[in-house]
RNA sequence: GGUGGGGUGGCCGAGUGGCUAAUGGCAGCAGACUGUAAAUCUGCCGGGCUUCGCCCUACGUAGGUUCGAAUCCUACCCCCACCA
């Protein structure tokens, strides 16, 4: 059953959804649940473009620093407890804003995930283990093995698809079409765009912003702790190029530019979910024009729909 | 001025007479995506079209040899290295 209509602000990396999100705060009384499965991760603040703690302070945020770097975070956790804060910001009165650059994430909060068997934790680490050391080709085989409806897709969703049909004796497919979870609220999408030129311009001025305000000091604080290179925490655009860095494999001077280069990677992959995955947007914004000119325009939206 | 090396599609870079619109890589574009998703993959990529095919234009420039040239020859222009 769906249930009240729940705002949603998507767009690419860069394209300026915190500044919107903060000018909209002057709208409503606003709090931001963030669906970005990057600044999840605990003191990775510039390497995940975090809001800071000023805009924090100015509009209350959920969904960051909520796990350890060498911890793994979950669409399907993000999704239950992006339920838990959307119910209690509406409780007290608030108005929830989901802001996420994860599709998936959102996805997951919107239309629910299917509801995953219990898979044993230790079983899953053994298996995982395992599967870690097949070579690409061999683990694909395996994947279509043990799941027919497998449609590739790479080692990591052929990891995954193991996974499921060995764990729970049913493939993934299975799942998907007779667990399906029903979700709770209808979303209200606002899509920010901006032409390709600007995005690029927006994101190598943001990569370089990273490393002058201490991306390598911070990645590399938080490598003391122990983490191993391949930490989920580390795994996100900017803070790979910095631990690159850190471990000897790149020049400290290309590391602004790769980042920018990966992140509009990133950015077109974005773009191709909104435009495919999610359901048509409400509003689709050109947010090359200023964020207290769109957050007018998406007041008066919200405005117009609660009437209706 | 002399000698040697080199100029290839947006960039890097193979190719050294036909199987070459030209291997690769990068960038770019498009697409997939149900619990690792800033991940993991797929396709296109000189131009045009009636796009499982056809046409046009292409390997510094201009000529030439050849049935046929990015590939061979000549001249010229430019770049690099060394010698003067």
């Amino acid at each position: 059953m769906a249930g009240a209509s729940l705002p949603v602000l998507v767009g690419p990396t860069a394209v300026g959804k915190t500044a919107v999100a903060l000018a909209l705060a002057r709208h409503w009384p606003l709090e931001v649940v963030s669906a970005d499965s990057r600044q999840v991760y605990r003191r990775l603040d510039i390497g995940t473009a975090k809001p800071t703690r000023r805009e924090r302070a100015r509009v209350p945020h959920h969904g960051l620093d909520l796990v350890e770097p060498g911890q793994r975070y979950s669409a399907g956790r993000f999704a239950r407890e992006a339920t838990g804060w959307v119910a209690e910001i509406t409780a007290r009165g608030g108005l929830p804003l989901v802001v996420g650059g994860t599709g998936l994430y959102v996805k997951a909060l919107v239309d629910g995930l299917f509801l995953e068997p219990p898979l044993e934790p230790g079983r899953r680490r053994a298996l995982d283990a395992w599967l870690a050391r097949l070579e690409g080709p061999e683990l694909l085989r395996w994947a279509g093995r043990v799941d027919g409806g497998f449609r590739g897709g790479g080692r990591q969703r052929a990891a995954r698809a193991v996974e499921v049909a060995l764990l729970s004796g049913r493939p993934l497919g299975w799942w998907q079409a007779a667990a399906r979870a029903e979700s709770l609220v209808t979303p209200w999408y606002v899509v920010l765009t901006a032409p390709r030129a600007v995005l690029h311009q927006r994101i190598a001025a943001r990569a370089d912003e990273m490393v002058r305000r201490g991306l390598i000091e911070e990645v590399a604080s938080v490598l003391t702790e122990g983490h191993t290179g391949n930490a989920p925490g580390l795994d996100g655009i900017g803070i790979r190029e910095a631990v690159e860095y850190l471990h000897g494999r790149r020049a400290r001077d290309t590391v602004a530019g790769a980042i920018a280069l990966n992140t509009r990677r990133y950015a077109k992959r974005q773009e191709t979910w909104f435009r495919h995955q999610l359901a048509d947007p409400v509003l689709a914004l050109d947010a090359t024009r200023p964020p207290e000119k769109l957050a007018d325009e998406i007041a008066a939206a919200w405005g117009r729909r609660s009437k209706a």
